[in-house]
DNA sequence: CAAAACAGTTAAATTTTTTAACTGTTAATG
DNA sequence: CATTAACAGTTAAAAAATTTAACTGTTTTG
């Protein structure tokens, strides 16, 4: 009787999903309230609850008084990996307001997310009409997109450019049109830039006094006074948009510079690969 | 036997969301495919896909060549509202990669969320341990939160801050510890900061030439020369943050400062509600 | 102390899903 | 150019999941 987690179907694990994201976000669940979201009988409800009771043993318990289940947060969840932006979209179903800021820097068009998508799951090129810094006016290019790269600032995608023979990021709200697909040129595999991993080292700016920067060290979970994190070649430019590293900008007001530069000589890769300057 | 989008139960609108996930993702999707991702019979995975044509009429056909089920996106999907978040959390099943950059400012330690997920869910209070500018080192504290905020640099908290007696934003980054839960102070009604709507004005960074200029104007959208954004007053702050608002730093580089303030008199609201300084 | 508000239960009826054995179409293969 | 492989689609009986309707038991509330 007792199942095994891979016994369950796609609606069983959905369902246990649900469970787990109830308790997660309120702390507890009562029956009747499981049974109004999944729209299910009682009995029936009865009987998810002792199911996943069993399959995640001494993680709930029915608390006599407030006649709802309460969460252990001690055993772990089975299902569901909690994060802010899953509580953005179920937020109107739980009584927990989540509000998230507009940004129109970052739009991001779906009609060109959703064609790229396809030219990346088809492994293909598409054609696309890109306005770049250097032609604001736009200009038809094909390029072999491979991956969705999100930056704290807009989404991106990594590509090949048969234009300009090389891998290059595009950012989406930069693409005015998507056009027919065709053969793909270099692929995933052969983007240097992107398998290359470095290591970028930040420090407290020396302007903060010590309280302040005891701050920032627990903002970025500094170490010893560094704080080292692995970066993708292709991706070291928009850590320095980010954290404003570029050290001619030093001079500035540290609440704008938090953090700056611990190895100089990382600046190197910046311009290496040609991936945008 | 035609069934309403309204009489089909909790299961069957999860099935439905994951045959318009695939098919918005990857364009087409067979039934082999979605029976083995269902981990469905093959009768009962016809039976779906017929359901589903029943109820959008026209959104799918069999393509006879490739013998799959290929979409029209002329037809509105009435399950699945596409995002890129949701791409993030699904890429592993589609073959489409999808990379988000890790940014350790924007930490959100998933513990304080549940804890204060659950106190705005049973309307209570809860101490803090907060690490704020003017004290660095921590201070206890007890808010009555009332709403995440998602910027585009870290997560917040708003709430009613029982020391200072007035509303605040707390960076979930920033509380070490959360304790014990008691009785609310003010709620989410007499927030007036986060009530008042003002309109942000924001123009193209006058040092760009007209073609540069054109560009700023497709990220922004941009229409006659100014960009009308709806801001809440207990916000505003942050956009000045995003944008690098600031009237004192419109010497810098219009590449750090595509945009500029349109209207000055805004700066008014900064301030007259102690929001953040 | 009675009522309300829950959780939990049972057994028969109903609905959904699977199993196993089929047909039909198209593109690729030798 | 016939054969095969790879799919979608079908059927009917068997199995499993779910609902219905009528219950019991416990705790808080008025």
């Amino acid at each position: 009787m007792i199942k095994d987690y891979n016994d369950l179907k796609w609606d069983a694990i959905q369902r246990m999903e649900e469970v787990e994201r109830c308790l997660f976000w309120q702390g507890s669940l009562g029956r009747t309230e499981l049974a109004l979201r999944l729209r299910m009988s009682n009995p029936q409800t009865t009987a998810i609850l002792k199911q996943y009771q069993q399959l995640n043993p001494g993680k709930i318990g029915l608390n006599n008084s407030s006649k709802r289940y309460e969460v252990n947060d001690s055993v772990k969840n089975l299902f569901y990996t909690p994060s802010l932006s899953d509580l953005d979209s179920h937020s109107d179903t739980f009584e927990i307001d989540s509000y998230a800021m507009s940004a129109p820097s970052r739009r991001t068009p779906m009609d060109v997310v959703r064609n790229v998508a396809r030219t990346i799951y088809q492994n293909k090129s598409i054609d696309i009409f890109y306005h770049s810094h250097n032609e604001p006016n736009g200009k038809r290019r094909r390029i072999t997109p491979h991956t969705f790269v999100t930056t704290t600032r807009r989404t991106h995608i990594r590509a090949w450019c048969h234009e300009s023979k090389g891998f290059r990021d595009f950012i989406v709200g930069r693409i005015s049109e998507t056009g027919t697909q065709s053969e793909p040129g270099q692929t995933l595999m052969s983007d240097e830039a992107w398998h290359t991993l470095l290591i970028l080292k930040l420090k407290p700016n020396p302007k903060l006094d010590s309280a302040q920067k005891k701050l920032i060290e627990m903002d970025f979970e500094v170490q010893e006074g560094v704080r080292e994190i692995k970066v993708k070649q292709a991706l070291l430019w928009y850590y320095f948009e980010l954290y404003n590293l570029w050290p001619e900008h030093q001079i500035q007001d540290p609440k704008h510079q938090p953090v700056i530069l611990g190895n100089i000589d990382i600046m190197a890769f910046l311009n290496k690969v040609p991936t945008k300057k």
